[in-house]
DNA sequence: CGGTTTTGACCCGCGC
DNA sequence: GCGCGGGTCAAAACCG
């Protein structure tokens, strides 16, 4: 994790970040996980301009220094591929980074997520661990940090943006749903 | 028993 | 070409 600009947090950040976080802009995130990030997040940064519109932000050269798998010419000759497998295409993911003041190093967003990898990284204390979006059809990541110099903050870098509603929000809307189906019926 | 985490191996890009 | 650092895979272990 190296430099990266760094935005004051405001209100106005907030709301614009929790809509388009973990949710894309046709699912509103729910209201406590708003309140919960807002409460928490000290600082953000923006590794990639688009599609967060905020002041500050690089121009260009640090969002895309993460292609992590172009460039394999497949041919998965004989057995061992490990490590690289056979994971199609990429499509120049959208990066958020963003600190927040924290114990758990995975802060609730609505989402559910798998941990693919943890490696040490170099000049920190901490590991650095990997998730992928439980949803087979998202292949939105992210990564977990903590800061070397000031272990009680968590970095988190969201890459990708999700393809479909969290289910917690779907969970905590459900109830809902079935009333209206209810009452509709009357 | 199915889903998740752990962890060592592997792959790849980059700098020297 | 080689070594290093970072990202990912996948088998095994773990857990509810």
């Amino acid at each position: 994790m190296d430099e990266v600009p760094l935005v004051p947090l405001t209100l106005n950040n907030i709301q614009a970040l929790t809509c388009s976080l973990p949710s894309t802009s046709l699912h509103q995130p729910r209201q406590e996980t708003i309140d919960q990030i807002a409460s928490d997040i000290d600082w953000v940064s923006f590794l990639s301009a688009s599609p967060f519109i905020f002041g500050n932000q690089k121009p260009s050269s640090t969002g895309q220094s993460l292609t992590a798998e172009n460039g394999r010419r497949g041919e998965l000759n004989g057995t061992k591929n490990k490590g690289k497998a056979s994971r199609t295409k990429k499509v120049n993911p959208s990066r958020i980074a963003f600190h927040t003041r924290s114990i758990d190093d995975i802060l609730d967003d609505g989402y559910r997520w798998r941990k693919y990898g943890q490696k040490a990284v170099k000049n920190s204390n901490h590991p650095r661990s990997y998730y992928r979006c439980t949803q087979l059809t998202c292949n939105v990541k992210k990564q977990i940090q903590r800061l070397s110099k000031d272990s009680s903050i968590v970095v988190t870098t969201y890459e990708g943006i999700h393809n479909h509603p969290s289910e917690k929000l779907m969970e905590s809307l459900s109830p809902l749903l079935r009333q209206l189906q209810f009452l509709s019926r009357i």
